[in-house]
DNA sequence: TTGACTTTCTAAAACGTTTTCGGTAAGATG
DNA sequence: CATCTTACCGAAAACGTTTTAGAAAGTCAA
């Protein structure tokens, strides 16, 4: 069909082999070659097909991206599409591509280890799926490369952002500008993201021998901000209502401001608030919501480049974690009662 | 390396052949046959190597997605994301892989066309690009389907929301509640979607006879809230400032309601907006935008399919233009003026 | 001139499939 | 019983590469 490197060869008189060499670097080629070689290349349009190449050398040159299997937000996740969005250029500039993997190709269904073996990527990058799961489990301790966001695995390396720290920040910051009545309205306790951060609340909390009663402490869902403005509106209705919720991200906001709105509150002076996540779109709100800006940048970057060398030099593969650190954004959400 | 054909059909005491076309759905294997070579493939873990078959028969299951070269919000833009995400499903429902195609592989700068080639793809889906590049057109113009999302080639498929009718509604939907001074912060020109936007303006406003005046007309720039801020600030500053905007898009509401406090304009009274999306996030503003919610649900899994039939069945493979048409969403940022 | 290196190239096998073309055996037909 | 079908299976070539092992030709020292 297309203009394979035995064209090339045919039109350079030389042989298939000695083509191959010149794309490969090897070292046996006289400089005249190679230069003949590129320029019949160049001259009828030849590419290396990289099916062919995978097949000879069991290398695909494509990366597999595992993530949200319920497809529920999917891409469209705000954080996460900037995380795939890092790692995928992260990629590109190493000379992979990057393919999404999933369970329901065509009619059949297939598992993640499946997936992976079928499309023959070299290796695999897991973020925001259930980690707990066999499916994963199976990939995980398969023989295939991977590395895991916000989750870590032992036997694998993995990108976990500080999100114990975070929360940390968030409190102490709330704490310093003399709130007490804390509330913490969290996401799902199935994450391990979400576990951290409870313990860096209830750490702080601890630290400064502040109390936290049952009905401070609820459980949310990320990217929910109805749920949020629910769970708002009860907080505020308490006869001892707080004065700070730490909500469980960005998005949450949005319900936050309705349920303030309700409940007659303006944010930054009789209510606060704090969000998590740093998404660009949330910061234009008003008022500005104080939040912890997640490096997604460097997420992205660092999984794409930990899983290319774990790929290219399989000796050195650890399981190394690296934390990636937050910044807090100050906002205009939290009011200053020591004034 | 893995587990391959031969391995099935030794263990099930038949041919590679046999084995292959129990795999493909061949008439010529016996029941007892089939059931065999399956039950060994499931005993062995055995799946099919996509590369190898993909070399044979030149049908990789992988599709290309193309889009937003400069990579400024890349994966990121809410549209997009959507478009990608639906696109992306119903690839996978039908059995296909998706792939993004881009040009930097690696050290070596790849035109998209031959990054095709390369990978193998069995088409590609182009949206947010340039259309009027070199590159684009001798992709267009190659033997590889593709199937163009917003823009139409005329020898090629295409999915366009029907761009000048939603302006169109949104100042129609002016027009009826009394607005006479209508502004118009447009996006890029280089777009065809905004040149078919314009014409819907125009349009309308023409049949209403209504002037245009030059200060009502600006150009700015998509999901940059920043600049459409001062545009609308410029516009608020004129002598006979306009009743009502129509912004580029929905993310551009958010440098609109900025420049309408510094203003000291009620939205939805003094001053009226409409947007372009209708990005969720966005709608969980206050006051509720007024916008066209395009439908990328159906975009892209519409932009999947015209890409899907035209690689299985070349020979009924057009060059049809699906319109898809957006939906107005009434909020509050729209005042009455005739009431 | 000879042997030992170097340098540069090539032949051929291999990667895991698909697919064409036959082949064999069993059953059907007369 | 001989022949024709039919149903099922396999051998082998091919897809476009990479890579190993070695061949051919040139260089150099003794």
């Amino acid at each position: 069909m297309g203009i394979t490197i035995k064209d090339v060869a045919a039109k350079a008189g030389l042989s298939v082999s000695t083509v191959s060499k010149v794309f490969n670097h090897y070292a046996d080629i006289s400089p005249e070659t190679k230069e003949l070689v590129m320029e019949v290349a160049q001259s009828i349009g030849y590419y290396p097909n990289a099916t062919a190449r995978a097949l000879k050398t069991n290398r695909s040159y494509n990366l597999g991206f595992l993530f949200d299997e319920n497809a529920s937000s999917g891409i469209t996740h705000p954080f996460f599409a900037e995380v795939i969005n890092a790692f995928k250029n992260e990629c590109e500039s190493r000379g992979y591509d990057m393919t999404f993997i999933n369970r329901n190709v065509g009619q059949t269904q297939m598992s993640y280890l499946n997936h992976c073996r079928y499309r023959n990527v070299d290796g695999v990058c897991l973020a925001g799926v259930d980690f707990f799961s066999r499916e994963i489990h199976d990939l995980i301790y398969s023989d295939v490369p991977s590395v895991s966001i916000d989750h870590v695995f032992e036997t694998r390396p993995s990108v976990v952002s500080e999100n114990t720290r975070g929360i940390q920040d968030l409190t102490e910051f709330a704490i310093q500008r003399g709130h007490t009545r804390i509330a913490y309205i969290h996401g799902e306790t199935t994450s391990s993201v979400t576990r951290h951060r409870i313990t860096g609340f209830y750490r702080t909390m601890t630290a400064h021998s502040l109390p936290v009663p049952p009905e401070y402490f609820l459980e949310g869902k990320y990217l929910d901000s109805r749920r949020c403005r629910e769970l708002v509106l009860n907080l505020l209705s308490l006869p001892e209502p707080p004065t700070f919720i730490l909500l469980p991200d960005d998005v949450s906001y949005l319900g936050a401001i309705e349920a303030a709105n309700i409940k007659g509150r303006i944010i930054g002076q009789d209510i606060s608030f704090a969000g998590y996540d740093g998404i660009q779109m949330i910061q234009y709100l008003k008022p500005k919501l104080t939040t912890i800006r997640q490096n997604t940048e460097e997420m992205g970057k660092k999984a794409a480049d930990l899983l290319i060398d774990m790929i290219e030099q399989p000796n050195t593969a650890g399981s190394e974690i690296t934390y990636i650190t937050g910044k807090l954004l100050e906002g205009k959400t939290v009011a200053v009662l020591n004034g």
